[in-house]
DNA sequence: TCAGTTGTGGACTGATTAGTCCATAATAGT
DNA sequence: ACTATTATGGACTAATCAGTCCACAACTGA
């Protein structure tokens, strides 16, 4: 998380919202490890000392960078929840966006640094952990509307998220955008009731 | 893929598919760009000189240990559904290895891979279509022996392939086996008729 | 205008990287 | 035993790595 801007100094040249998504796409691109100092001050144009003196670390600004990715698809899959009356439709919807943002063949920015990164990082660990507990919880709400018992609902939700989830990784392993489609065409089983 | 040993000369002191497996399990746990030369052929337990002179690269060596993983893999289901007389069981089973074998924390190498270098390693995305289709087409082949029709049994196996996939991918994001079990619990939704 | 404070460019550092090279060891064939 | 051939250990290299540091720039408040 970057610093606020002192009350007295030289102003900073750059937004650090601006800069964080600059390393967003780099680290996006090329994954952590493979992304050099170079290319990420690069990326998010500005010097090193300012990267250092607002960022503090490579990693910091890599957890950011993953924070705000996070953060940011959360808030607007809730937009979803919230703004679409039909819980079907909403489910839907929130399953089409997170198989298509994140079809691409650069994936899920989320899923890549987790598997990059979780297993030697107990911070990204854990909140990886709350990230899918909250996106978990906000689909079990959907099923719930849809009339499930709060347990079913629950299993539901976990069901739909690694559906998704699974669509995801196979459009990165290589399979076309047409075939994955058919995965999210067939979700509607997940809305019938047992 | 390891050199054939010659006629002549200094015979080798290690035998290359144990050294492969050591690379393998090295590069499952690190990375690969985290995992370095001396930590690779530490794990390995042979010289640098023998290293290069056997494998290559690095590179190399990691692409035939995602081959040797990936070749296993596939023997190992292939052999599932030849043995399983019943297409129902040997689905089940086939789908519970998948989320059991690479269910543990660092997850399952062969995604772990595509994930990491696929988008700038077009030999190893290549390779990783291939695989995927083999394993597709082997899951339409028990949905083919349940009684769907060609095209219908096509997209069962891919979106089983997706559901067994996600469940791999929540389990290495941090989700705990009781929780993701339930998703394999619920995979009989895939063996029902339209 | 000047002191105090913070930001910036870029040179610098020591560690680490993948990969090379060579002297020497160990074998097979003769 | 000798030659040809291959394997091995480990020193070496040139490049690159993340991170530090400092002289200087740009601002606020007085």
């Amino acid at each position: 998380m970057p610093k606020v801007p002192p009350a007295a100094g030289r102003p900073r040249a750059f937004v650090p919202d601006e800069a964080l998504r600059g390393a967003l796409d780099v680290f996006w691109r090329k994954g952590y490890k493979a992304t050099s100092l170079d290319e990420l001050t690069a990326a998010m144009q500005l010097s090193r000392s300012s990267f250092y003196a607002c960022f503090g670390s490579k990693h910091a600004a890599m957890l950011a960078a993953v924070r705000s990715y996070a953060d940011n698809f959360y808030a607007a899959i809730c937009g979803v929840a919230a703004d679409e009356v039909e819980p079907a439709r909403a489910l839907a919807n929130i399953l089409a966006r997170i198989a298509d943002v994140h079809g691409g063949p650069h994936g899920c920015f989320f899923l890549n640094s987790v598997t990059e990164l979780a297993p030697h990082d107990p911070e990204l660990a854990e909140f990886s952990r709350g990230h899918l507990q909250r996106i978990t919880d906000l689909l079990a709400g959907l099923f719930a509307r849809l009339g499930f018992a709060p347990g079913q609902a629950g299993d539901r939700a976990t069901a739909a998220l690694a559906l998704a989830m699974g669509a995801v990784s196979l459009r990165k392993a290589g399979m076309t955008s047409a075939q994955v489609q058919v995965v999210l065409d067939q979700q509607q089983w997940l809305l019938t009731r047992p």
